[in-house]
DNA sequence: TTATTGGGCAACTTAAGGGTTGCTTATCTG
DNA sequence: CAGATAAGCAACCCTTAAGTTGCCCAATAA
């Protein structure tokens, strides 16, 4: 398949806690990386070079699937995987969020003793 | 304690993995939102407009603390905790890189179906 | 000083995650 | 066609994660 919508949907907005999920392992953000280039890969060639079993690693790209952060096309024998720029960026845009609300380290440090206000 | 070095050192880089991986919750990721404005808050207040328990908040505010993404200082008789700005960032920069690398979305799919290359 | 409120600690249950092995099916190559 | 290569499926470990309950301790407020 070549994707399950786990984008935006108009309004509110879709829970991206899954996405940071599939993101928190090291084998999968590893198998992200290697797909960095926009280029698709085989299962059997992004099974080179690690220890584990080719069924470890199909495992890890069904995940990163599942949160849309790859798409898989089958052809031929092989089953082939790219990035999905669009659900990186979701996630960096939900970073944006977070991170974009408050100033500088030193409101911060006083905000600690503060009264709770 | 007001935090371990989850952060970069020098030369290589650490793995963002635990970064993700904390942030791969939804219960944490609302938490963070509620610290987003940089303002330190304590367990209970936090743990108010929620169905889990105290105990369950604490444990996910630990693990927060654990991926440097928030830290706390005890004043008092409470715990208050702020998000800290530089581990995010730190996942943000990941994301860029993985997905700063390739271009349009026309070349993908060309790579989906051309030869292994 | 006695409640009350904010938290820490520990034990325990249930479910999910990461990994493996074994076997089967489909495709390509000689 | 025979053999090799790419992958899917399913069952099965083992470990960790999420959440709970119960109890105890420290700081504040009445």
């Amino acid at each position: 398949m070549l994707n399950p919508d786990v984008g935006k949907s108009g309004a509110g907005w879709a829970d991206p806690a899954p996405i940071f999920a599939a993101l928190g392992d090291r084998t999968r953000l590893s198998l992200l990386m290697k797909l960095s280039d926009g280029d698709a890969r085989s299962i059997a060639k992004l099974s080179t070079d690690t220890l584990l079993t080719r069924q470890a690693i199909t495992k890890h790209l069904r995940v990163l699937e599942g949160a849309g952060l790859v798409a898989s096309l089958r052809v031929g024998r092989e089953s082939r995987f790219a990035a999905r720029r669009e659900t990186i960026d979701e996630a960096r845009a939900y970073l944006d969020r977070v991170s974009g609300h408050w100033d500088d380290a030193l409101a911060r440090l006083k905000t600690f003793v503060e009264p709770a206000g």
